[in-house]
DNA sequence: GCCGGAGCAATTGCATACACTTTTTGCCTT
DNA sequence: AAGGCAAAAAGTGTATGCAATTGCTCCGGC
């Protein structure tokens, strides 16, 4: 083997070969339905096919990918239908989350589920998109937690996962980060009310607006050839 | 490598090490928090490293095992919250397929249904609980296919999968076949007037149940040893 | 001219060898 | 005697080579 990759930043190099790889895919620089060879790929990275395969595998795993036996692995197709229903789902996962947040959160998760949603508030008014984003990911991955069901939770991080490709951009949307904290404000209310029924169904509409926000961004349908140079620090 | 293992039966070999090994899971033969050396484990089914490997990443996906980087895989220990909690969840994902069933099933999906759980009737009657039990698996994977939704069909499949080892024994109980018609008739009847909320409730009272009558299998404070054969009528 | 099968190229699956990480063991120091 | 450090042993991670499967091409037959 050539020359080493220690100038790369850390993790395994099993990691590093996800990382890479979903980045292209994410991208659109490898494109649904293109043929992933091992070979190929290894040669790419400068690396051995063992870690390849097992990238790939895990890429399988997490829906981006799809592996058929001695076929080969191509890069998942993912429908209009098919993402629908995957934002359709999580909706559902985050009303069940929210609901039973309000049934079963804990005094002090309550406590700090408000005062985080408050503190917020500042953020938006500063616009700090990015910022917000961030809070956003905690928030309701607090929200997930607050379910006390590990499963529940399992699920919905993983239908998460799959669906964070596809939206991006939602808060470059003006107005949408206002909108946004208005949302969460229905969802802790009914939270800190113990409203379940009411949680449940905020945090639904909750996803189902985002859903439409980024309704806009679909991928696949992209001009062939150079898409864009990547960045190319790897992974 | 020596001797040959075409006794055993088809597939790809890493797909004969799921099965082997996930059975010695399922069975008890591989108690829960026990370290499964892929050395070891490539020995005694004489077969190389590189499939056990592949072999633990699906298990680890399928949540049978748990792998830790640089540091091995164990059987996954399920504690009793954790069994409670997918039970839950499955509870929650058939009433959504249930609920999305009652809206989306076209006219020919919704006839079948009606036709086969009808016919299952006669099963019941007859007592024979290996048909039934193939019967309800049908019946019920008709119902995730009638959400018309992939990614919730995926999360069903799956959670129904995890629980699989958990629930074998639940039509041993006596009267539990009769029960368990009238139950689906419940969530069909609904179905058929296309009433969600109710069919949504009923499948998962149908859950809810299922999970209490399994709940008496508890596993993993078994004496150690020859973890008692396992009552032995696959899923 | 089209269909079918044998041979060949390409690619995946499996085996084995090597490298690195973690854990254990035993010795030395305090 | 207890604690800590170091070296070895065990075990996982990666590389590479060989076997097996797939898909394609080309030739012959109908």
């Amino acid at each position: 083997m050539s020359g080493k990759r220690n100038l790369i930043r850390s993790g395994t190099t099993v990691d590093q070969m996800v990382r890479a790889i979903s980045d292209r895919i994410v991208t659109g620089f490898l494109r649904p339905g293109e043929k992933l060879d091992e070979a190929s790929l290894a040669a790419r990275f400068d690396v051995s096919r063992t870690p390849i395969r097992e990238a790939l595998s895990r890429l399988s795993a997490m829906g981006l990918v799809e592996r058929r036996p001695n076929r080969g692995a191509t890069v998942a197709v993912v429908t209009q239908e098919h993402l629908a229903s995957m934002f359709e789902s999580m909706a559902e996962l985050e009303a069940i989350c929210a609901r039973f947040s309000a049934e079963r959160m804990t005094a002090g998760e309550r406590r700090t589920l408000e005062a985080e949603h408050q503190a917020s508030a500042r953020l938006v008014q500063l616009g700090v998109e990015e910022e917000y984003e961030l809070f956003n990911t905690e928030f309701h991955t607090r929200l997930y937690r607050g379910a006390h069901s590990k499963h529940i939770y399992e699920l919905t991080v993983m239908t998460r996962g799959r669906l964070a490709p596809f939206r991006r951009a939602q808060f470059m949307l003006p107005g949408r980060l206002a909108q946004s904290w208005q949302e969460h404000d229905a969802i802790v209310t009914a939270i800190m009310r113990g409203d379940s029924a009411a949680a449940g169904t905020a945090a639904k509409d909750h996803v189902s607006i985002v859903s439409e926000a980024s309704a806009v961004f679909v991928i696949g349908d992209r001009p062939k050839g150079k898409a864009e140079p990547f960045p190319t620090s790897v992974s």
